[in-house]
DNA sequence: TATACTACCGGCAACGTTACCGGTAATGAT
DNA sequence: ATCATTACCGGTAACGTTGCCGGTAGTATA
């Protein structure tokens, strides 16, 4: 045998077997119309020589790679590594196989471009179709199978799965709110971020649901950094009138805000009840354990494989599918840990209409409820979308 | 401008810009040989069109793609994320392109073969070349570039860049050694992986050299589960004469003899000294923090990318490069932490040749030295290979 | 003015694969 | 025995790109 050290291709196959390239494709491709002794001998040949076809060459004529493609911006983030994943999970029960690219992440303002780059490149060579996590641009100028994951940029062309923030947020409130808090402080995120606008419409239209105010002092700026939270926290310290509880809006900056409380004298949940966002892995080693919200990244990945998989095989066959622009979203679930409880009673202020709820004994944690509140809002969408 | 829907080809462009599709490429290639003003038109032509040249069709044709493969077991080991993340960070440096493929996390007997199927797949098509992280086999049946991340097998044949696990155990023992421990427990891993065995051997290089016996009461199996480290911890508390000092060769085992330890009311490091390997988050978080080694994932991909880009400059260039079967080992570093310290003196044994040295003063852990003893074993890695 | 050189560009073939069409042999029907 | 049908298989043309060769025009040299 002629041991060609470069991969062998489908012509050394037909050349070992005796038959025509034509025949051997049509066995890689269980195809009819070949002998099944033919067959077995064709497989048996490409057993013995380790050949596996190009994926190049395959997609480049046949546009059907079996190859979905991950892009995102960076591998660093910890938010990206989860959606990785994953997708490498849920990809396991489907004929697909998965690649992970990320688009350089550069500068914020040119980042899009390194997106379009990306779907282009990807686009139509080697893989089917591409799932990008948090898109920076509002459009692809393609129409092959996409779909976004997270964080749609209003008004996008594309399909998009992304979280409920706003009803994630909903329930941080109701929450808060049901164990009697009044004055909720909130630690914004940036605000071009869809999801941060999202969760900020929730902590609103929860006060006002609730015939709250909205004191402007009680909402910070922040950049999802724990340096901000922690300013943040030294700014509500120093209110006449402070908060009981602080909803930041992701669990980095809530940590912040807990570290600075402690730094202040300020014990959590005892003087100060705290409320993160995204359910990282160190809001449950945290001391105490924060309460926030998970964001269910798997069935979240989970649904836009699957719907991209819909778009691909509705592709295949002709038309384009009617679920192309669909926006999704997904439940968020609250999970209850310790950094929370009742407001302790303000001697000094008032409440008009509550009794003397705030027993000393109800001064614990509330754990009992364990990670039950669903925030499944329904028809929450629309307030912020004109 | 007729939209066509699908991405534009190279055709398309040069239809537009009114020259022959060799000209586009000449651009695109940024070859000589094209008047400037052309060349301008040319441009202005693909950044209009937004054409981007399909990676499939170039790679096929001329077999350079500028994407380097990262081919893993599977990316929910955190092992395997670090890499990911040191490789997209290394990358960025570099003209080239990453794309990252799990192989499936099949069982660990067929595993092999799909690293083989995956290797064979990006061969020549997609990639220039790849990084396989822990290969499970021997030898891959082609020359192109290939370099692997850790734990070759023995008697591999392509290049592989790994860590000196035997140095860090030395390193490890040298310090315990330091420390004045004589009775050394040691938690094993899978025998199976060279990177349990080297550390093994480092261990008990450290004891002949320092011409203390060999106790096999002393080294207990392990599969570096958290849990082995508690039944190794129970086997060694049980003993008439228990070890002073333990290294277990992977963190996690190192924080199961801790949990353990703590359970039977044995003081760390006051009556025992841990060491752990990996240098996980966790060590740094633990109580107390837990001495351990660190590989240092990032110069290890570091070195594995630049070699693998040799290898392709080397192909391209002709001949076979030199360094196609390099083993590489990379120093560690022992990250002294408070999980150690001098043993107490024990009554009931005399110490030969010592004087007096534990005074109580020098009960204190011994966190003056941070993060110093490099564990740069020059000659030291023949031993093992026959 | 004839020749040689250079700058620039287009045509052709090939990479490895699959889709499509057409051809041969064997089988069944008349 | 002739014809139609089927099962099987081979040849050819693409897919989008780049490497190579050759060709034309313009400029410098004799």
């Amino acid at each position: 045998m002629p041991r060609s050290r470069s991969a062998p291709t489908i012509h050394d196959v037909a050349a070992a077997a005796e038959v025509s390239v034509s025949t051997v494709s049509r066995v890689l491709n269980a195809k009819e119309d070949v002998a099944a002794a033919t067959f077995a001998r064709v497989q048996g040949v490409i057993e013995a020589l380790g050949y596996e076809s190009s994926m190049a060459a395959r997609g480049m004529r046949s546009s059907s790679t079996q190859v979905i493609g991950l892009i995102m911006p960076d591998m660093d983030h910890s938010y990206g590594i989860e959606v990785i994943k994953a997708a490498s999970r849920v990809i396991t029960g489907t004929a697909y196989d998965l690649v992970a690219m990320t688009c350089g992440s550069k500068h914020h303002a040119e980042r899009g471009r390194w997106q379009q780059q990306r779907v282009r490149r990807l686009n139509g060579t080697i893989t089917d179709g591409v799932i990008v996590v948090v898109p920076d641009v509002a459009s692809f100028d393609t129409d092959y199978p996409l779909v976004a994951i997270d964080r749609m940029v209003a008004g996008a062309t594309y399909a998009s799965v992304s979280s409920d923030n706003q009803g994630g947020a909903l329930a941080v409130m109701a929450y808060l709110l049901g164990l009697g808090h009044t004055r909720i402080g909130y630690v914004d995120g940036l605000e071009f971020l869809e999801s941060a606008a999202h969760r900020r419409a929730g902590y609103l239209a929860a006060l006002e649901a609730a015939g709250l105010p909205v004191d402007p002092s009680l909402i910070q700026p922040g950049d999802f950094k724990r340096s901000a939270g922690r300013v943040a926290m030294r700014h509500f310290a120093a209110l006449a009138d402070p908060p009981t509880a602080i909803f930041a809006c992701n669990d980095d900056m809530a940590l912040g805000v807990m570290e600075e409380a402690q730094l202040l004298g300020i014990k959590v949940p005892e003087a100060l009840s705290v409320v993160g966002y995204d359910n990282v892995p160190e809001a449950a080693n945290a001391r105490p354990a924060l309460t926030s919200v998970d964001q269910g990244i798997e069935p979240m990945v989970q649904m836009a494989i699957e719907l991209l998989l819909e778009l691909i095989s509705g592709r295949e066959r002709g038309g384009d599918s009617a679920r192309m622009q669909e926006q999704i979203k997904m439940p968020s679930r609250l999970v209850v840990r310790d950094s929370c409880m009742t407001p302790a009673p303000r001697p000094d202020r008032q409440m008009p209409s509550r009794k003397a709820t705030a027993k000393p004994v109800a001064a614990q944690p509330a754990t009992a409820q364990q990670a039950t509140a669903k925030s499944i809002k329904k028809g929450g969408e629309a307030p912020l979308h004109a």
